[in-house]
DNA sequence: TCGGCGGTGGGAAAAAGTGGGAACGAATGG
DNA sequence: CCATTCGTTCCCACTTTTTCCCACCGCCGA
């Protein structure tokens, strides 16, 4: 599974070199085949390898349609869905209309999530981390499945 | 279990050489293997051997990805989650991120806590320690698990 | 005092990141 | 239908970073 945080820089190109520890397994898995779209909430782009991503569309062309926030959801995540391959020495190519999406500038971090990839620009991912630094989370907020967690 | 507080050394690489007390430990636990990752409150790292990180990835990783405090969660805790190995003679190389995020300068803390490790720089773990004497803990404001606490 | 162990530093080899150029293919316009 | 241009991809080479290994130093115990 996908964890860490990597500052990368994208090339005048636009492409972005995968670190050299994912390459493998992204290979191994999908062979080399990743999706790209963007995040619901932040100003971020997340990074399936194409079997994940593929369940995770089932999912929510499967909700229904009426329903609008449903409705929203697919037209983000599945409208905004880009295939992007690993190229012959391990990058990949940020279309232009998903690098504006999430304001990638020169340098990114790119973030491991378990099973997916978010893309950050760098000055976003920073001020983002401060804020989430700053909340209290007092424990009479937190939904039952966090209150009970230890670490 | 790691127990106990200790002052050590960065040298010029970040490289933190393992007190030898811990070493035999954290090989025959994990081979030497560790996961550092930031810690969702303070300014210090994480520092778990692989398999109690793993546990606690798969906890995160249950939590609903809508949730938005779930969320805060995991971009902090998975999204800095780094593999360090102890090298061969008994060093971990912190990453330069990590370094960062938690201030560690030259000298720093390793604090053994029980699965795992926190690593402080030097001087905000004497600060903190102040803080943590000074406030005054009123009983009748203790949750039910701490107020039958006997140390 | 000598030997060993733990801590420290540095250097060299290897690997990964970065950038640019050339070739190929598609699209557009004459 | 052909030619030119733009965009994409592949490949090579350079630079920087990382990793591994070895040697030194200082302390402690014998």
């Amino acid at each position: 599974m996908f964890r860490g945080a990597n500052k990368i820089t994208l090339d005048a190109k636009g492409r972005l070199a995968m670190p050299t520890r994912y390459r493998e397994r992204i290979v191994e898995r999908s062979n080399g085949r990743l999706i790209a779209t963007v995040d619901r909430a932040d100003r971020c782009l997340l990074i399936y390898p194409l079997p994940e991503w593929e369940e995770i569309e089932q999912k929510l062309r499967r909700l229904p349609t009426l329903n609008p926030v449903a409705r929203r959801l697919q037209r983000l995540m599945i409208g905004h869905a880009t295939d992007i391959d690993l190229d012959s020495s391990g990058r990949i190519l940020v279309p232009p209309s998903l690098r504006e999406y999430a304001g990638l500038a020169k340098t990114v971090m790119l973030v491991g999530q378990g099973s997916r990839f978010e893309l950050w620009d760098e000055a976003l991912w920073n001020e983002s981390r401060e804020q989430w630094l700053k909340v209290d989370e007092s424990t009479d907020e937190l939904p039952p499945e966090l209150s009970s967690l230890y670490l």
